[in-house]
DNA sequence: AACTTTTAGTTTCATATGTAACTAATTGAC
DNA sequence: GTCAATTAGTTACATATGAAACTAAAAGTT
């Protein structure tokens, strides 16, 4: 007769969705702390200027799709950083719904000192693992991600 | 000269908290849906009612430090349910800070009917990987948050 | 051209979450 | 034993977040 006694917190511990929220949330929670720290910036700001810094021009809805955001969160994060005086936001000409983001000179200045740290970080990071077991984890997740949500366009 | 100007959005693809944080998030929102939609449960009091359907008279303290959740996220999590009538509160005899927790036959019933579903959650997920996969993920995973946090006792 | 539908983005509101302050009980120092 | 320091847990407050309603522009229909 199987114990079914124990079953649950072993699967707890073990437990694939639950195992992945405290690893990213841990990590995340460093990453924001740094951030905050340095330059005042949340996760999400961060994550729209890293996309606006590298597609100059892009809309809101396009920094939406590319992160992950939902378009709440990304107009708030564009409004602190224009009101910051990192983002500059010009109407597209051709579509009066659409807005165009740029980085300001101040803005592209955070921008170029945050990215080395954010690699700096990273690198501590997988820094523990072998370049192989690097590839290894691009991998399986990117299987993970897919059996998650098998529609969603990823990248 | 290297080209600096596309370091950073590849990086943002590529960044390994980033895909970390998007990956759970996806699997978060998916499973929070459904023990919502199916038992009025966050994930939070999910993992609660998992510690304690597995070690009943466990306290507050000891499930914040096994599911890595914080004193007040616990504490709510408690009080919501004994408002359910999922669990039943005696103050320790030893300690009168301490509370003792315990499922009710209620609470039980539903611990009894959410474990399937959990674990069919997952199955569905690490259901893609191979029993050596699967493995290879664990061994990652515990690498990364030995680097993230090496002072945090894991479990 | 008028009018319905869709799309981009913002605002509002209700809820969730985290930090800090607090209460009550216990432990430790003397 | 008395008093300070620690610990378990809750409460209060301020902020973050998400869903839905909303505004404005565009596109599609007739």
């Amino acid at each position: 007769m199987p114990d079914t006694e124990n079953t649950s917190l072993l699967r707890l511990r073990e437990f694939l969705p639950y195992r992945l929220s405290v690893l990213s949330n841990t990590i995340s929670t460093r990453i924001a702390a740094l951030y905050d720290r340095e330059f005042g910036l949340s996760i999400w700001q961060w994550r729209v200027m890293a996309v606006i810094g590298d597609r100059p021009g892009i809309s809101a809805t396009e920094i939406g799709q590319l992160t992950a955001m939902d378009k709440v969160a990304v107009s708030r994060a564009i409004a602190a950083m224009i009101e910051m005086g990192y983002l500059e936001r010009k109407t597209s000409e051709t579509d009066g719904r659409r807005s165009q983001l740029f980085l300001t000179p101040a803005g592209r200045e955070v921008y170029e000192m945050i990215v080395p740290m954010a690699l700096g970080e990273e690198q501590e990071l997988s820094g523990s693992l072998t370049e192989e077991e690097r590839r290894e984890l691009d991998r399986l997740m990117a299987k993970l991600a897919e059996a998650a949500s098998p529609d969603r366009p990823l990248w």
